[in-house]
DNA sequence: GCGATTCAGTGATACGGTTCAGTGAAACGC
DNA sequence: GCGTTTCACTGAACCGTATCACTGAATCGC
């Protein structure tokens, strides 16, 4: 690391101009050409570049922007991240990035201090939809809410889960099962959110018998989970609402010497790309992860910068059906 | 989010006492009991908190730690990070996560901008150990290599290198097999990483035939350096420097037809928690990847805060046997 | 009872930029 | 030729905290 940062004011000095103009100059505000010209040249020379906590402090940017994940034990989230994180990278913006860990009280913190960090702006992916505090938080600062939507957004990137949960149910009921376990990283706490919601009314309609059960995102939570359904309930088919989620059954099937699809089929939701690569092939529902931090970084960026269009994309599903499931014996 | 931040000087104001006496009281410094209380209320009850920004420009610490990963394309990297992350926030820490996308060069700026972002420490997991620039930067803040080692550090979790090195070409040489590629993410530009050089040395003792391949990491491209590979050299085992990688190999083996381990035994490098779930189980060398993490945020966490002692954890590998390796045919 | 220490708290300044209101000179309209 | 704009730049205030040097009062030792 080179000389020790050299301050507005020496590049002023060497100027001979003021600080202020030093300022402009270096963001092409408000001055000559010519003037521009030295001041670059000035600063190049004693190797001056701002100091980002400094211009964050006096012009309340900084920047970053916010991601707040909902839980990172979850692979596809990490890929999402990366990928994010990559793209912002890419437009001269660092994330900073925060997970949740999978608790709505986290989550509002969380928020609270990257609105602290002065992000720029925030992308999230809810836990907690209806909680009350986004609201106020899109009033302080241009918010892009992944998954599901949410009141007062500077843009969205909504899954049309209700096509996700169908695309995956109807697979399942076209195979011939009825009797049917869903594994949700969904918190206790928050029972109403939107893809469950889905998937009862869902399976309502196709007439299968479904139990809905919690299981925390990694491998060790989900395999105890996925023991104790596979163990108790028997049930023909079951659904993860995580690829993540759908690894750990795939373990305990392995424990418990169940053949997949044999004696139980499995879905995911997500298409990691390790799942393709899985004995059997994981079928699953692909919401093209790629397609989604494009467009995240590309709102993310527009709304920092200050557009005020709201935009909204709808990432719609896609079936990719491989060998984990198979008709009912 | 609630009412719009209070100032040290609101408080201050509240109760009587300069700006000075407050910031002081607030970290329970040179003031008398009773202040300390009366001021811990007014501020509560004024819903102060301290603004990270002004505060990081006034002290010069931010309270994050800065996590440079070498890239994070790869799987096992991102499970580091993550586990690092949550680490540190138990510390009450933020991690501020950067990629350098397998790219020293990048390393190096990204290592820069970590420091004017005030980080208390870094963690590093260096490309290129032997680049010039370490050193001065660990003058100016601790840090913390993982990995391989670097000069001036504050601590390091090393990896020993040369015992995984040795662990898994003996495996492959006790399994019969002489002609064996060995694909690695290092870059072209840092051909005498040391990793790399225990391979050749420990090809060599063991009378190994070895062809030393790059190839990024990330399933894509890790495949298509597998691909040619597998067609052109015709080893009998290959040797992944990450299992991510040997994911790559696995998806290629499936697409020519080729049968792990019939055709090809395939060793992996990390051991990720997936590894294990793959058909063929994946043989690798297990770095024991909590105690990574443990050791990373302990070491950081107690050099940020000012520790001293230059603190050295030695990981030792275990082989961790699986099927995708058998007998040369 | 007197000088030397502690103690609790203050005022000023620093951190390194941004930004607002203002200024003098040149350019402009007519 | 005079009043108005525009242009290029300046001075000062400000962002919200930390910290240094200092002060007055209380405590201490003897």
């Amino acid at each position: 690391m080179p000389r020790k940062r050299a301050t507005i004011r020496e590049v002023a000095q060497a100027t001979g101009l003021s600080p202020a103009a030093v300022s402009y100059a270096l963001r092409g505000l408000q001055v000559s050409e010519e003037t521009m010209e030295r001041v670059r040249a000035a600063a190049a020379e004693l190797g001056y570049e701002a100091d980002p906590i400094a211009r964050a402090l006096a012009s309340g940017r900084s920047g970053m922007i916010g991601l707040l994940c909902g839980s990172l034990e979850d692979l596809w989230q990490q890929s999402l991240a990366v990928g994010i994180s990559r793209g912002l990278r890419e437009k001269d913006r660092y994330a900073l990035i925060l997970d949740a860990v999978g608790d709505p009280a986290r989550e509002r913190a969380l928020a609270q201090q990257l609105r602290d960090q002065r992000v720029d702006g925030m992308i999230v992916q809810p836990l907690d939809p209806s909680a009350g505090f986004w609201s106020e938080l899109c009033e302080s600062l241009p918010v892009i809410a992944i998954g599901d939507s949410l009141p007062g957004t500077a843009g969205e990137v909504i899954f049309d889960n209700r096509r996700g949960v169908t695309l995956a149910l109807e697979h399942l009921r076209d195979l011939g099962h009825r009797r049917i376990s869903v594994l949700t990283p969904t918190r206790p706490s928050t029972p109403d959110r939107p893809a469950d919601v889905h998937v009862t009314a869902e399976a309502e309609r196709l007439g299968l018998d479904i139990t809905v059960t919690t299981a925390p995102h990694g491998m060790t939570a989900a395999t105890a989970a996925a023991r104790d359904i596979l163990l108790d309930r028997k049930p023909s088919a079951v659904f993860c609402f995580a690829d993540s989620i759908a690894y750990g059954v795939y373990a305990a099937a392995q424990e418990l010497g169940l053949s997949i699809p044999g004696d139980v089929s499995v879905m995911g939701y997500d298409d990691h790309p390790m799942s393709g690569l899985l004995t059997p092939g994981l079928t699953t529902v692909d919401w093209d992860i790629d397609g989604i931090v494009r467009a995240a970084v590309r709102l993310t960026a527009a709304a920092a910068d200050g557009a005020t269009r709201r935009r909204r994309v709808v990432q719609s599903p896609t079936l990719r059906p491989r060998a984990s499931t198979a008709p009912r014996p």
